[in-house]
DNA sequence: TACGGCGCTGAAAGCCTTTTCGGCTGGTTT
DNA sequence: AAACCAGCCGAAAAGGCTTTCAGCGCCGTA
């Protein structure tokens, strides 16, 4: 145990205790230490000096009591293994860091009953708010029961509409990726996606639809390559792409893992990327896109930007500010070399 | 905002109003509500029902307040990012989990100041002890200042010798990466690995020559590869050794990323992996691992279950129980098909 | 019948801080 | 010189809970 030194009545200093060495009220301590004007400099010194002394920290469950604010936010995750709760819970962290919130983590596994748990004992610990944060986009039933406090949806948008969701937009995403390839001289485009009874893969599928049929055109095959979201995935979907349109020139793919595979496939067949065919992926995960053969371009939906907005608008709710609204996060397209601009 | 019925005197319903409602003191409330055995079981029956019709839940501010123990624990983690410090925070939350405990999770961004202000918050909430994350296995210095809880920490160990550091094994690791290695049969083995300035990366290879030196053997070219972590390094390291050792029939290697990039190479070049050369990964890192030609058989460092003896260790230290000492964790050997056995 | 003892209940103190408000001091105004 | 004011400071209450201890009614026993 790194406890200090054990001799010295090894007990936490409290304002009682810098009152006493400092030879003033417990009152004159509490205003002087947290920078009230009603107590003269000289004073306002001495205690602090005797703060200091002990390393006195003020004992935030005493003030939450009494506030009825404990600056503590609950964060319930249903997938801290997946590549989308950690941005956001950074995110997060970041919107909340500088002030004097922390942060409880609790991961439900994506089971009901360990949620609810968790959210009984998040409101016993009297946190002011609660993001949830789903591990697909699709919607999610709302939190069970009635919750005392403000909660901000994230990631996953509560299936009812009065609640507060931050998502991002898969659609937009779609569209710009299309709309990406399209700018690059594209006209043969096929669509490789993960499974179908995922809505982030109908939207982005979506909105990939919408940007072709703005240009005139329509997917290679008339619609998107379901599947799963890996990279096995994406090696056979190439193959059976090439072959039922040799002509395409363009491949947007679902996931970075799908777009890995597909350039795999790509290179065994010695198909040049990006002269002859170019590939975007989906997700920008730095670990898979950046290491490819050729670097892979693609659609960033800025989760940490999303989780900062969650954490804002946490805030905005809790202080009854303005009234918060749902809010929907576009992507932008990071260029690799996947991808070729127009010549 | 998601508030109950707001007309219903909107506030969060106390022990006070649990009483009022049965109709008994506080103090019998709290007697029937906390299970003790003072209280007549018809009695108990109308405070439980009352409570229940409230749904109130009891303030864990007050409890902690009175208590001394608030049944929280901070866990300081370093980068968030990393593959590493997620399962160790699930082992962790698991250890917990069942309990009474709620996680703070702080990201210190690898900065010292951040980290001090991140300790100072936890310890002004009063957590009842603390969970030290590091990002590589190197040693980091011990948190600043003299801690008034027990703190545990885990991956990275602390470079004072007595505090608690739970790590993963990595001479451990290299020895059973070559010792499978040798079971298939392999006597030419090169070791391919990350960056020289990293302990794991020394540590592996330093159990790598043990195992090869116990067969009176020794690493091709005499001495690891150093480079970087990723698949790059691992496709240009690939080359190198098998220019330089024609004979080369098995490589272990620092990473799955670096496996990944080997075993490009080697498909690239026509080589028979397993057959004619056999790869070995390290960190069974799934979204890598599991989708390569072949499959790639990797070193598993059980972080999650890390993770989860960090949580015991440090309810050990907090109960005061058994003097917890330090712990070293073993890995293991996930087969897959990048390995053959021995025919 | 009187009394000891048992089982249950309730009043009150205490945990640590913040905030209100009354009181004290010393200087200024009439 | 009396009244007043500003500036500081301290006593006390509040916030929700647990725990101790005294008290009450009731049963069994002498």
């Amino acid at each position: 145990m790194s406890t200090g030194p054990e001799g010295s009545a090894n007990r936490v200093p409290t304002l009682t205790d810098v009152a006493k060495l400092a030879g003033v009220s417990v009152a004159t301590a509490s205003k002087a230490i947290n920078g009230r004007d009603e107590v003269r400099a000289a004073t306002r010194k001495r205690v602090l000096e005797a703060a200091e002394l002990l390393s006195f920290a003020p004992n935030a469950l005493a003030r939450g009591l009494l506030r009825g604010r404990t600056g503590t936010v609950g964060l319930l995750t249903s997938d801290l293994e997946g590549r989308f709760s950690i941005p956001i819970l950074m995110g997060a962290e970041d919107a909340f860091g500088a002030g004097q919130v922390s942060v409880f983590l609790c991961d439900a596994r994506g089971d009901a009953i360990r949620e609810r748990y968790h959210v009984r004992a998040l409101l016993s610990r009297r946190v002011d708010g609660l993001i949830v944060v789903g591990s697909r986009t699709d919607a999610r039933p709302p939190l069970a029961g009635s919750i005392p406090v403000p909660v901000v949806y994230a990631y996953a948008p509560s299936a009812n509409p009065d609640d507060i969701s931050i998502t991002v937009d898969n659609v937009g995403g779609g569209r710009l990726a299309v709309e990406h390839l399209l700018s690059c001289g594209r006209r043969n485009i096929a669509h490789i996606t993960g499974e179908v009874g995922f809505q982030a893969a109908r939207d982005r599928a979506d909105g990939a639809e919408a940007a072709l049929a703005d240009a005139g055109l329509s997917m290679l095959g008339g619609k998107p390559y379901y599947g799963s979201w890996d990279e096995t995935w994406g090696r056979a979907a190439a193959r059976i792409v090439l072959e039922q349109h040799p002509g395409v020139d363009a491949v947007f793919c679902g996931s970075d893992q799908i777009a890995r595979g597909v350039l795999e496939t790509l290179r065994d067949l010695g198909r040049d990327v990006p002269g002859g065919i170019s590939v975007i992926g989906f997700d920008n995960w730095e670990a898979v896109a950046a290491h490819s053969r050729p670097r892979l371009t693609s659609i960033d939906m800025n989760l940490e930007r999303l989780g900062a907005a969650a954490g804002r608008h946490l805030f905005a709710a809790i202080d009854g500010d303005a009234p918060p609204t749902s809010e929907q996060f576009p992507g932008r397209v990071v260029m690799r070399d996947s991808t070729a601009p127009v010549h």
